[in-house]
DNA sequence: ATGTTAATTAACATATTTGCTAAATACAAG
DNA sequence: CTTGTATTTAGCAAATATGTTAATTAACAT
């Protein structure tokens, strides 16, 4: 699985996202960040797994917590694939805005 | 599953993101897109479904093939969230830049 | 009508994901 | 050194994703 793949698939939970948002906050340990949901220790444990495998997170120990802040480098890569492509992407429809005003 | 969720999650496949990097150049039938994999046609098929259901392409139908295009505007809401998290990030590693080199 | 090409749907196998509970590990505090 | 708190690992079940082959639908051409 390449960088991407691990960063997308990471993205695509909304527990995640949320996880991230929050994380872009300011840094949080693995408990504060289960307290919103409604979810076991162990579930939370391993949606910090999928993000840091996905370089989207690190987590440091601090005496008896897990400390967990973002790691821009990961989303960059993610960010920079949507934004190479959008190029063509918004090209492709201004091609096409161009063609249906001049069609009349 | 809300737009987020099967944007990144279709995102999330290399063969997609091909399927995509592919239509960015121009609009190709779902056989062409088949044509640079090892793939049966029941799967590239239901890549494309996966694509459309997340609103990154749009299909129709001309005679006998279907013709595949990108969709701008689901693309534009994947970016959209990493975009505005990306400025928390970027802000959290400069305040966190800031204090590392205040710090000796 | 029939055959051909393009693409999808059906049915099935396998692998991955997600969540849970229970057990294990790491650290702190008395 | 025993107990309590934070977090992960193990083991299990249910849901989802991906790929295959076989059968079906749509459009075209003879």
């Amino acid at each position: 699985m390449n960088t991407l793949d691990t960063a997308y698939s990471a993205l695509s939970d909304p527990t995640r996202r949320a996880i991230l948002a929050r994380l872009a906050l300011g840094e949080a340990s693995v408990g504060e960040l289960r307290a919103p949901f409604a979810i076991s220790a162990p579930a939370i444990s391993r949606h910090l797994k999928v993000l840091e495998d996905a370089a989207l997170i690190a987590r440091t120990r601090k005496g008896q917590t897990l400390v967990c802040r973002l790691n821009p480098a990961g989303l960059k890569t993610a960010r920079e694939w949507l934004d190479h492509y959008a190029a063509f992407w918004n090209a492709s429809f201004d091609r096409l805005n161009t063609y249906l005003k001049e069609k009349p």
